[in-house]
Order: structure tokens, then C-alpha cells, then sequence
DNA sequence: TTGAAAGCGCTACCAC
DNA sequence: GTGGTAGCGCTTTCAA
């Protein structure tokens, strides 16, 4: 068996013709009316020389690779972005694509250089995605091209895009301590400027879901979103006297932070404080008590991105907002 | 400008042959000898009409393609496989080659497909990774291909493989705490046989390390890789009497729960006990005080994977290992 | 129902 | 130094 068998090498031992086989093996032999004896004979030709497309060579005769290219500007910075890869592959194979993953690392030269390789490959498809929610404006190399936006969008909604719905999830963590029966003494912890789309849109939902209780903020700790930082400006609020009823942190590696305040000064959760929080990171199931927490659905936005992009039926420009599920955990119970 | 600019428009537009164009595009224009002048008028023509080449006609004749895969059972467990993927991603764009990622699941038939759809379209080399260190075997796909194992090994020791140096892990660890003057009363939590291959081979680093400077462990406290069984086992030692002057964690996860053990009781780290820990995720810098752990080099082993793969020089079959450093923060003070 | 033939865009050999 | 030409493996039109 030679070491690559191509189409002539089975339409030869099946004493065919190289079209004939060509039907048969893309499944057209139907509606080419092929005799059912004449396909047999391909078939089994093809299984013994174990041929395989040669995919290059179709790709260049009809342009169609059976690729997409996932275009990110940070793959790895932090935990959650496994997901978004991880769904865009497992989507993508399902589909029997397979996925080109670039990291441009914001360099817009490195992206430029990538893309021109993506599209000297002739790729489908793109998956453009960003690691933190945010606008973007769509590289000029990737215009013609078949594109949705991951965890972004383009301030004009001239392209189709998947974003996590933020304000939903502002509302129900409002809910969730609506539910257990906080009203007063509802504090943020976060520095909502941050973040800019994530931090905005929480926050609205927070204050609408609030209000519609007839409740709303007691007010608002800054701290940048991270452990230390929420530590300190949560500790410090703390020992100025705040004695907050329950705790709204704007992201998960904050609510460590003010885990660690309130643990450092024997206050404990969920009795003295309830606390809710966003991103539903790993580290909310490792904290004790267990943090609830509302999900970023990496895996569902990538899942719906490359549905967007690779199924058809008609794609209408602009955002689609995944919902961000609740995941409650142990750290909310009644006011004291 | 045409959609596709081909070889043949620029070499109309320089009024060459589609050889010469050929041969100063591909930089081969001085062992050609071709006129400076004719070089010029090739090169503004090319970038006129902004032409790129077609990957996949370059490709059908010479059968490179300049792709790479990473094929791994999971790019998103946890925390740290993110690393692997973006070195490589950056290794690879450096040489200019792109990186398909595959993700198998550890199903076998998923594999078998995502191999096919490969190979259908001639990936130059393969990175074989997976998620945990260990024992692998090459599936039958893959012989004849170019392969490195990245993260685990081929018990035949037939493949180039790159993996973390836990033995030499295991001796920082226990330097690190000899260092700072522990010789007595160091227990290690984590269960040795879980991870088969870094949980033995770290054990095994500890206890060479720990006896070069004439110490040895006091025992071992068996917990699962995770926050709350480490929380549990390690809680009911320090309860039954337990008193170490050190931990050494098996994992970073291990040291969470430690830390959330020993919080609970009123010790503090490092004062009343040091920890030293492994992998040196997120987590590490997270945690109050400042965990010292010793890192998994999963970007560096990526970017020595593509090197085996790519850089030509004799490449020999068998585990390249890779120092995995400490990150020395402030869990590990003098015994009390 | 099957076969011959053209051609996708590129590389590389060979003759001039 | 330059240009003609064959051919990579496939798809697709057209004729038989």
C-alpha cells in the first residue's frame, strides 16, 4: 500500500473511473444514480487502501477548508478562557471544523501577522474573542470575511456577537439576597469603573434589581478586582465601623479578598455577613463556606458564537446576550 | 484590485514570467541572480495589488503546510493548561507556523476523527499533550508523523517527550524548608498515590532532599487533591494533636485547605507553621500570607516541545526535563 | 451511468 | 537571468 493513495488509486482498483469514485465517496452517488455494485466495489477499494482526502487539494479547487480560526487577545492570563476555547473546539468539531487558536496579545502588528497567515490559509471562518468583555474595532484585514464576535462587540453592531448578559446577572444577585430577605445594609465591593462593560452593566442590574424590591445600595468599597486589594479596602471599611448586612463583590478573586477581611477579624459567613458574587471561577467552590456565585457561561457564548458563524440560517448583526446562571452555594442566609 | 490576486497578475503587472516573480517572492532572487531592477518591479507589483500567496496550491506541491497540532484529552480543567496552550501558540508564531488545538476528551474515537481530519490536511508535526503528567501511548495515527509528548511520556521511551522536573521539585521543596532552618516535625499533606507521576516523584524529591540535609518527614497526612479534603484530614490531625513545624502541600489546592484548617484553629502561617506548596497557580500569590510554591513550567515546556518539533538538530527520543522553579513568598519562616 | 479533460495556484525543472 | 511547462490531488463540466 503506497504511502498516499489518492482518489485514482481507489477508482483504479475498483476499476472505475475517478469520477465515478469521486460520488461515491462525497455520498453524491444518488443523484448520479450510481449502480449499487459499482459502489460497493469503490467502497470496499477505498477501505482496503485506507484512502483518505487529500483536504489541501480540495480546499484548492473550492476554496472551502473546513477550518476556523479563533483570534483571542489572551488565551491564558486567567483561569476562565479554558472555556471559551475548550467550547469553541468541541462546537467546531461537531461540525467537523477544526480550529486555528492565535493569541494576539493586543499587539497589533503580531495581529496583523496572524491574520495574514489565517487568511493565506484560506480559513472559513472567524471567531474573534477577547478575554475581558469590552468593545473592539473589527481589523480591517478580517472585512469580507465570515466573523462573530466572542465576549466583544463593535460599538457600530455592524457584526454579529455573543456577550454574557451582565445586567441580567446584576439582577439576580440582587434577587438572591432579596430572596433570603436583605433590604438594608447592601454593600458593593468592586471598583465598577474597572472593568468597563462588565463593572457598568453589573451594576445597573444590581440597582434595578434592588429597586424593584424597594430596596438599594447602601453604598459602594472601591477596590481594584483583586484579592489584595479588596482585603485592604474591605478591611478598612471594616474597621471604620461598616457592618454591612451582605456583600455584593464584582468578581470572585474580590470576594476571597473579603473573605479573608472578614475571617481575619472573626466575623463569619454567611452568619454575620451574606456575601454574592460574579464569575463563578473555581475559586468559588474551593472557599468555605462555598461561594455563590453567577456564571460566566464561557462555554455557551463559544458554543453559540460558532453556531452563529458555521450553521445556517440568517445572522442578524449585533449582540446576543447569554444568560449568566446563579450558582448557589453556601455563603447567603437571612439577615441577623 | 481583484479578489485573489494570483502569482500570475503580479508577474503581468512587473511584465516578468511567473518564474522570476516566483523566485524573488520566495527571497531566492540572489542564487537566481536576477536583475535588481526586475526584483523591484516584482516586489512593487506584489505590493500593489496587495498579493499573498495561496497556502494551499503552495501546500498541494510541496506538502508542507507550516501547521502544527496540539492534540490534549482537556485545554481546560483547571487553572494552569492555559499556559501550555499559549506557549505554544507564541513558540510556533514565531517560526511562522500556525497551531491547530485539538481537544479529545480521552475518547478514543473522538481522537481516532480529530487525528484523520489532521492528517487530511497534512499537519506538518504534533505536539501530544495531556493535562495531568503521565503515561501515554502514541496512538497508531501518529507513527510516521512528526511527534513530541508534552506533559506526559511513552513508557518505551520511544518519542521525544518534555516534562516537568517534580523530582527536583520535591529536593526545592525540602531545601527550602531546611534553609529556613526546619529540620524536625515536617509533614507532608497530599496523597502520594493519587497523581501517579508528580505525586511519586515529588515524594521521592523530599524525601533525597530532606535527607541530604540529614532530616527526614514526619509523616504523611493522606488527603485528596482538593481544598475541602485536605480542610478535613488535615483539621482532624491538627485536632487529634498534630503539631507540625512544616507542611509541604502536594498541590496548591492542598495549601488552600491548610491554610483554611489552620485559620480555623487559630494558627497562623508562617509563625506557628511554614508551608511550601506545588504548581504555583493563581492561587499561590492569592492566599494570606503569600504562598511559596514551586511552579509548573508549563509555558516553558511548550515552547521546548515546539523547539523539538520545529528547530531542526537532532532531536533523541526520551523526556527532556524541564526545572520547575520556586517562587519563594512568605508562608516559610525560621521554626518557632 | 461512466469517462475524459480542464483547471484551482503554486513550485521546480529544463531549455534558452 | 528568464520563460515555458508539467503536475501536486481534487472537483466539475461536458460528452458519450
Amino acid at each position: 500500500m503506497p504511502d498516499r493513495v489518492t482518489l485514482q488509486d481507489v477508482a483504479d482498483r475498483a476499476g472505475t473511473s475517478r469520477t465515478t469514485a469521486h460520488y461515491v465517496l462525497t455520498g453524491r452517488d444518488r443523484e448520479m444514480r450510481i449502480a449499487e455494485e459499482t459502489r460497493r466495489r469503490v467502497l470496499r477499494a477505498a477501505n482496503e487502501l485506507r484512502y483518505r482526502p487529500n483536504l489541501m487539494a480540495r480546499g484548492l479547487r473550492t476554496n472551502v477548508t473546513r477550518t476556523v480560526a479563533l483570534v483571542t487577545d489572551a488565551v491564558a492570563s486567567e483561569a476562565y478562557a479554558g472555556a471559551l476555547v475548550s467550547g469553541a473546539l468541541a462546537a467546531a468539531a461537531e461540525r467537523g471544523y477544526l480550529l486555528f487558536v492565535c493569541e494576539t496579545g493586543e499587539d497589533p502588528l503580531l495581529e496583523e501577522q496572524l491574520l495574514a497567515q489565517l487568511l493565506d490559509r484560506r480559513v472559513d471562518a472567524y471567531l474573534y474573542a477577547t478575554f475581558f468583555t469590552r468593545d473592539v474595532e473589527v481589523p480591517r484585514a478580517l472585512q469580507g470575511q465570515k466573523v462573530a464576535l466572542l465576549n466583544c462587540v463593535d460599538p457600530a453592531g455592524a457584526w454579529p456577537a455573543v456577550v454574557p448578559d451582565e445586567r441580567a446577572a446584576g439582577r439576580s444577585a440582587a434577587a438572591a439576597l432579596c430572596e433570603a430577605g436583605h433590604r438594608e445594609g447592601i454593600w458593593i465591593v468592586g471598583e465598577p469603573a474597572e472593568k468597563v462593560v462588565a463593572g457598568a452593566e453589573r451594576m445597573q442590574g444590581i440597582r434595578e434589581g434592588l429597586s424593584e424590591a424597594g430596596s438599594q445600595i447602601a453604598g459602594v468599597v472601591p477596590a481594584q478586582w483583586w484579592p489584595e486589594s479588596a482585603f485592604e479596602q474591605f478591611g478598612d471599611f471594616l474597621d471604620g465601623g461598616g457592618r454591612p448586612s451582605a456583600v455584593i463583590c464584582l468578581n470572585d478573586r474580590i470576594a476571597l479578598g473579603v473573605y479573608q477581611a472578614l475571617t481575619a477579624r472573626g466575623l463569619s459567613v454567611p452568619d454575620d455577613v451574606s456575601v454574592v458574587s460574579f464569575d463563578d471561577s473555581d475559586l468559588a467552590v474551593w472557599l468555605r463556606p462555598a461561594l455563590s456565585s453567577i456564571a460566566l457561561p464561557h462555554r455557551e457564548m463559544a458554543t453559540e458564537a460558532i453556531r452563529l458563524l458555521l450553521d445556517d440560517g440568517e445572522v442578524r448583526p449585533g449582540p446576543v446576550r447569554v444568560p449568566m446562571p446563579l450558582r448557589a452555594r453556601d455563603s447567603i442566609a437571612p439577615p441577623r
